[in-house]
DNA sequence: GCTGGCGTTGACGTTGGGGGGAAGGTTTAG
DNA sequence: CTAAACCTTCCCCCCAACGTCAACGCCAGC
């Protein structure tokens, strides 16, 4: 399989792919004229790759990933190290997480204290009528 | 008050100040040797720039709360733009919020079916001694 | 033999928020 | 007088994950 197909079937691009290989972390061989090879197990390094990166995982955090794969387990994450970057990334989901609601939290603060005095300068500069002007006018 | 004197008063450095006046955030008059001249008000409009920023608002939404504060409103949050960056920020974070939940709870499935297959795995590799067979050790 | 569609390498651009440092002018304290 | 501490502009560098040419090679169909 050649470059373009590998892309394709992967959902991916060429570019990409030789982005990979530059980083070492999807090498391929090489046909006689020169153009990368690939197998069906590189489809599936792929993938692991991708699915990874779905969840947020850097390029470098899908390494251990695939080294697990090619040196021969049945799942990407059968080693330790790939156990490891699971437990990091929860622990970074976590912070961001926690981090990310106490910023909404003070926002939210800011945004309502800012409503809050719009609502009171408008009041002060035109009284809003009351309950018998409107009955009045009716 | 010159760029250093600023910077520090802002908890910031000369470097950013330089770069929000080519953005055209924090534009500077000249002091006649060229040396850029700062009023009180710039730093008001500085510490506003920082609070949004910690809030993790980037330079380009700051802008509005800026030029409400310039414009001679007494909070950067006065104005209806800086109500609509709020309105969006708090989408925004929303949305973020609920996408890295999501990400977590897929991780968190990967990490614990991961962690299930290992045990299985060592189980029937090794299995595990019995009761018995401790206590007849002892 | 020519066109079109693959492939190759290499270099530069993108986005945000600056950092680092050069080369030179200014101010200020001792 | 001089050294330190400022200031100025200018330009390259960083991070990730590629996108986008440019200039060229390879191969199939007509």
């Amino acid at each position: 399989m050649r470059i373009g197909e590998l892309a394709e079937r992967a959902g991916t691009t060429t570019r990409a792919l030789r982005y990979y290989e530059e980083l070492g972390l999807l090498p391929a061989r090489r046909a006689g004229n020169g153009y990368r090879a690939y197998g069906e197990e590189d489809l599936r390094l792929l993938r692991e790759i991708r699915m990874l990166q779905d969840f947020g995982f850097g390029l470098e955090e899908t390494r251990p990933f695939v080294e697990c794969l090619r040196a021969g387990h049945p799942e990407g994450d059968s080693c330790p190290a790939s156990l490891e970057v699971y437990r990091r990334k929860l622990a970074e989901l976590d912070e961001c997480i926690a981090r990310l609601r106490d910023v909404r939290v003070r926002v939210a603060g800011q945004f309502e204290r800012a409503v809050r005095a719009r609502d009171e300068l408008a009041a002060s500069e035109q009284p809003p009528e009351c309950e018998l002007a409107r009955e009045q006018r009716e």
